[in-house]
Formats: structure tokens, sequence, C-alpha cells
RNA sequence: UGCGGGGUAGAGCAGCGGUAGCUCGUUGGGCUCAUAACCCAAAGGUCGUAGGUUCGAUCCCUACCCCCGCUACCA
């Protein structure tokens, strides 16, 4: 029925400097776990490929932090992921790793293909070398003062103080993280894809897809629209695939070159020769679920570099979901703000599906969505346990009473099992039409329509109060009830894998594929069936209050004792009494038009009055700080900021969310009085 | 600020030109086979704001506001 023949869905390669989480789920492996388990349902020829990306600055970072090899990091995370993956029931096909020998060879021999067909743009460009370490240094490596803000301990792309993204050549004062000694800056040479020439076919790519989901669309229709630009694929890194030329020495590819060349070489490994037909065979599709930060990445450079290539097939489709946020904040490793998937597995033993099914019900199709346990708690109670299980569980007992177990004949349809059976017959191709336009939460939400199906005619028909009245009745209302089940086995095996195999027990049945589930016959009379179980329990207040605690307790021990800056290099009485600081008093105070921070203030120094711009808008109303006493570096050089001439600095004290306080005198100072 | 996504009942979402719909929650009733489960019914929305196009707008256009992401600013 597809024009396809085949079809290679692959999830994005979780990058291995941390455990997996509930927002990785919601946004990539779950939702493609899903459509895959429907394909292979289907009949379809499908292959699964993920794997974890091992290379890149990060990791090295962490390594060093650690003080461990980046080997061991990926090793240590990379096992993790397998391990939970495989438990939640992700089915890959393969999970690879990007460290393999037979990746390298891949990325290498790809990069090699482009650079023999002269694809790329070569350029030398001046980089931070570390002479005492003997390497170029990435960005991150560097530190040192922000130009913006004269913060000490900005790094190379960016200050996380002021927000600014740099280049490591503006700092001020640039200090190796590495050995701690001054770089130099040294020549070095990288090689570019040309985006920028390339942008007449990616756009003409881009738009004969059209049908991708809108928030995919419009992020590429706004990277076009800003014009592409030449983009480096090498970096002067150590930990990575080297790049297989004899002028690069210290060189490896940049790690988005590499990690999505890793979903080729997973195929390679998986399938051996057979990997062609799926990359390179126009009857094959080709899929990726990811997440919308890798958007740009899997829309635009990755085609762009398959089309440079020649030889492959571009994405049929990019599934981008957005981002899962968790009780109503950002989902963070670092801060420990998360749900582990190890750890919930450990904790809900038995309870994939649970998660599986409260994840899907709220995924972040459209927009951002929010994980809360109380959500969790109540999909599970209201509608797995209450509408699902149920329906099964009370016609499985009724069967096991009244027959022992075994199927019994259906007499004579009335009207109710015709209309019954009717939209029983509809159900397939319903949740199939979702499921084929990625909305997974439709689908899902089918799906258990027909479970509420199946409880209203129970109610409607009663059997159980013309048991004794109406033999005959009560056999075709309990054989159609089955005739649900099975289907129901059968619709909810991509979404629910484990209770579908459970169910599948009860009732004695398998090897069913999508399209019996419209069948009205698959129990047929006398059919034996399986014990009846329960299939999900109810979740109660305290183990969900236990979770909503853990959560608040990791985060406050991770709120105080990272977020502690180190002591600043030392300084001398003279270079401090140079600063000239006052006390003062906020005269008026007024938002600049435009920005989000910025407060224009006019402040009494003792010695005058000045202009001040200010950010601190997000944490100070203008109306609340008329009068407010504040301490005010006086003799700092003025700049304009907005186009408003800032004479002077207000000194705030910062907490560990980055909140903002004055800092004022306890006592009443005079204006002009000096803080020394 | 620029770009993208989103703003629809208490919560989560669908609808995208013809007097607003789904799930959960709430309230009332029924039932008792079933995990205090199930079934029925009701209440609850000026569809972010203001203009415009149209016989008619939640749906199209314009401006603005709010939330999220990337980006800028944050002395």
């Amino acid at each position: 029925m597809s024009k396809f023949k085949r079809h290679l869905i692959t999830a994005a390669l979780p990058y291995a400097n941390g455990p997996v989480h509930v927002g990785h789920l919601a946004g990539c492996y779950l939702p493609a776990d899903i459509y895959v388990r429907y394909l292979r349902s289907k009949g379809e020829d499908v292959k699964f490929i993920c794997g974890s990306d091992e290379h890149g600055v990060p990791i090295t970072i962490k390594a060093k932090k650690e003080g461990i090899t980046p080997q061991q990091v990926v090793d240590k995370y990379h096992g993790m992921m397998d391990a939970s993956f495989k438990e939640f029931g992700i089915s890959f096909d393969i999970y690879s790793r990007t460290s393999k020998k037979i990746h390298h060879e891949t990325a290498a021999g790809f990069f090699k293909t482009l650079y023999d067909k002269g694809v790329f743009t070569e350029e030398v460009t001046e980089q931070y070398y570390d002479e005492k370490a003997n390497q170029f240094l990435a960005d991150r490596y560097i530190t040192g003062t922000c130009p913006k803000c004269n913060n000490e301990n900005a790094y190379g792309d960016q200050c996380e103080k002021c927000g600014s993204s740099l280049s490591p050549t503006e700092l001020i004062n640039p200090k190796s993280t590495l050995s701690g000694e001054k770089p130099v800056l040294k020549k070095t040479k990288n090689w570019f894809l040309p985006l920028d020439k390339m942008q007449p076919q990616i756009s003409a790519y881009i738009e004969s897809h059209k049908d991708w989901k809108s928030n995919v669309y419009g992020q590429c229709k706004s990277w076009l629209d800003q014009k592409l630009q030449p983009r480096a694929m090498t970096r002067d890194l150590d930990w990575g695939v080297k790049v297989p030329l004899k002028d690069a020495e210290g060189k490896v590819l940049y790690v988005w070159f590499d990690a999505p060349i890793g979903y080729i070489s997973a195929t390679k490994e998986l399938l051996g020769d057979d990997w062609k037909k799926y990359w390179q065979d126009k009857e094959s599709r080709l899929i990726h679920f990811i997440g919308k930060d890798n958007i740009v990445f899997h829309c635009i450079i990755f085609p762009a570099m398959l089309m440079a290539h020649g030889e492959y097939i571009t994405p049929d489709n990019v599934p981008a979901n957005e981002f899962l946020n968790l009780e109503g904040d950002k989902i963070s490793t670092s801060r420990n703000w998360a749900v582990w998937l190890h750890e919930y597995l450990e904790e809900f033993k038995g309870k994939q599906d649970v998660l599986r099914y409260a994840l899907c019900a709220n995924a972040p199709e459209a927009k951002d969505n929010d994980f809360t346990w109380k959500d969790f708690q109540a999909r599970n109670n209201n509608e797995l346990v209450a509408i699902l299980g149920n329906f099964v569980n009370r016609t499985l007992v009724l069967s096991e009473k009244y027959y022992g177990g075994k199927v019994p004949q259906a007499d004579e349809y009335n009207k109710n099992d015709l209309y019954l059976l009717e939209e029983l017959k509809k159900f397939p191709d319903k949740i199939s039409a979702s499921l084929d336009a990625f909305r997974l939460r439709e689908a899902l939400s089918e799906l258990m329509n027909l479970a509420r199906a199946g409880n209203k005619y129970l109610a409607d028909n009663e059997p159980w109060k013309i048991a004794a009245s109406d033999e005959k009745r009560v056999r075709s209302v309990m054989n159609i009830s089955l005739q649900v089940c099975a289907s129901l086995s059968v619709l909810m095996e991509p979404f629910l894998p484990f209770s579908a195999a459970k169910l599948g027990g009860m009732l004695n049945l398998k090897g069913l594929r999508w399209r019996d589930a419209e069948r009205t016959d698959l129990l047929k009379a006398g059919h034996q069936l399986g014990t009846a179980s329960l299939l999900y329990d109810k979740i109660e207040d305290e183990v969900i209050e236990a979770q909503v605690n853990k959560l608040h307790e990791s985060k406050k021990m991770n709120a105080t004792p990272s977020s502690i800056l180190p002591q600043k290099a030392e300084t001398s009485f003279d270079d401090f009494s140079k600063m000239d600081i006052r006390v003062g008093t906020i005269l008026e105070a007024e938002r600049v038009p435009k920005t989000d921070k910025l407060l224009k203030l006019k402040i009494d120094t003792g010695i005058d009055q000045r202009t001040v711009v200010s950010g601190i808008a997000a944490d100070y109303k203008p109306e609340e700080i008329i009068g407010q006493k504040v301490a005010i570096l006086v003799n700092l050089a003025p700049r304009k900021i907005k186009g408003i001439e800032s004479q002077g600095m207000i000194l705030m004290a910062e907490n560990a969310e980055g909140k903002l306080a004055f800092v004022s005198p306890t006592r009443d100072i005079n204006n002009g009085g000096l803080i020394k």
C-alpha cells in the first residue's frame, strides 16, 4: 500500500555524557519505537537504527573533570543507555556507537569522497594554541575576561554570566584550561561545507516537503531565508574521527558531520552489504525522529552532505518533537532536574507501559509540554486502569465465570452487536491514519476509544443481568466482548508492548498482524483462554508524593555546591582602591524599550545626578525601586547601551538562580558616602 | 531584537470560513460483572487583545500582548 518498499527509521543518537531521561523518551525514542512497531505489525520491511554519539568537546571536558579518559566516560553511559532502552522496550534493530571502528571508517570514507569530489572549501584561520599541552584549543577550553561584562570566567564561545556569545579572540587575558598558560594564535586549516553554494538545491528539497510538521518546516524556512553560511566540518581536537587527509594531523571531523553518518555505519554493522538498499535505493524511505534542537542538522546539513555525496537518498520526513518540561521547569542534566529512565525502571518495576502511555498521551508534538507526576498518576489510574484494564478484566472474569475460560459461540447478532462490530472494523484504519501522519497522541486516544466502546457495550447489554434468563444472548455478548479484547491486543502493541504481550497470553493468542485487528472472529468458539490477571495496578498518592519529593530534594542538593564560583585571582589593595564606590539613591526608573532586562535609572550619587543603565528588569519593576539606596561604582568609564550612555554601574548581589538583589547600607548613609 | 513554534472550558489538547469539540477533572443520577472500577446526564469557553476582509471568522489579513526555543542585549 505504501509507495516505499522498505523503511529506515532512525532516532537521534543520544549524546553519551549522561543517562536517558523522560525528555529524551518523549522527544524521539518513544515516538520512533511506536512508529516502528506499527510498521512491523503491518508486515513492512523496516529497520530501526540508533546508537550513542560519543564524540565532541563536552565529553572530553567531562572526562577531564572526573579524571578519567573520554573512552571511560562513553563506555559508562553507552552501557547505561543501551540497557535502559532495552528494558523500556525501545526495539532498536541495532544500538551501536560512534566510537566503533566501522563508524570511523565509514565517516572518514564519506569525508574522503566529498573531498575527492572537490566539495569542500579550505580556509586557514587563526586559532588559539596551547604550546604547553601541544594542541589547538576548542572554544570551551579557553577562559578569560568577558569583554562585555568583565566576568573573569567567560568561556571562549560564551560568557555564562552575561550570556553573550563570544569568539575566543575577543576574550581579554585568554587562558587555556588545560595548562593555565596563555595560548598563542596559530594558523590552522579547516574544511568547510559550502552550504551557501548549495542553497538552491537545499531550498528545492525543503520546498518539496511542505507536508512536514509546521515546527520543522518553519525552522528550515527560517534558516534558508537567512541565507546559509559555509560550515566547518573539521575541528582541531584529538577526540573523534580523524580527518583522513595527509595535512590534517591533529584534526577530527566535526561531531555534526560524524554523528548522522553514525546512522549509516550502524546500518552497515547490522546488515552487512545489504545496507545500501536502505540508503541508496529510491524505493527506500528514510525517516529521522529527533527533538527540536536537531532540526537544522537533520533537515539541512545532513541532507546537504547526502546530496553532495550523490549516491544517497534524502530524509523523507523528520517528525521532530518539541521539548518536555518537568513539573514546570526545564529538564536539566547538570541540575539533576530529570526523571531518569534507569531509576524509573528500578522504582516502577514492570510499569514500562505506564510511562510509555503517559509520555505518548502528553507528547510535545506541537509545543513544549509539561510532565508532572500527578498527570502520570491520573493517566494510570483514570485511563489505563479504569478504561483499558477494566474492560479487559471484566470481560475475562465473566468469561471465566460463565464458561470456564472457553470462548462461547455467538448466535444471532442484534442491532447493538452489529453496530459495535462495524465500529471495531474501522479502528485499524483510523489508528493507521493518525500514525501515518505522525499524530501519535491522536492515535493513542483512538485506541482508548475502542476500549471505551467495549465498556459501553457491556454496560448497555448487561450480560450479568440476563445470565440466568437468556443464555444464548449472553454467549453472543461475551463472544463479541472477547473479540474486542483480541483486537485491542493487536492495536495496542506499538504503544503498550508489554501489556499487549500480557493480554495476548490471557487470550492465548499470538502472531497477529495489524490487519487482523479488523476481524471479528479472531477467537473461535471453544478456544481456551489463558489465566486472567490485572493489566495495570492503581498507583497510590504516597508513591507519587515520594517521587515529587525526591525531585525537589535533588534540586536543593544541586543548587548549592556547584554554583559557588571559585575565588578569583588575588588582587592588590591599590587596585581595589582605584574603584570609587558610593552610596546613591534611585530617583527615576523606566524600562528601556524593546529589551527584556534593561532599566534606565537616574541616580543621585551625592556628586551629581546621572543616568545608569542596569540589567535588573527581570527582578525589579521600575516603580518599586524609586528611593532605593544602592551601591554605585561611579568612576567606571561610560558606555553606550541601546543608545543610552550609562555612567556607572550599580552593584548587585546574585544568588544561585541568578536572582539579583541591591547592595545597600544597613543604616542611613547620605548619598555620596564612600564604600570602602 | 530578529526568526520559528504556541496562546481554544479547572488541566491537557483537537478544530482552522457556516451559531465551539475530545480526554481527564467537577456536579447530579444509574448500575453492581469489574481494580470505590463501569454507564448516563449536567455545569463550565465573549476560541490572547484591537482593528480589517467577508453575507458570515476561533479559522483569512494587519498591529499589538503573553509563553517556549534559537539569537541579541543584560555597566
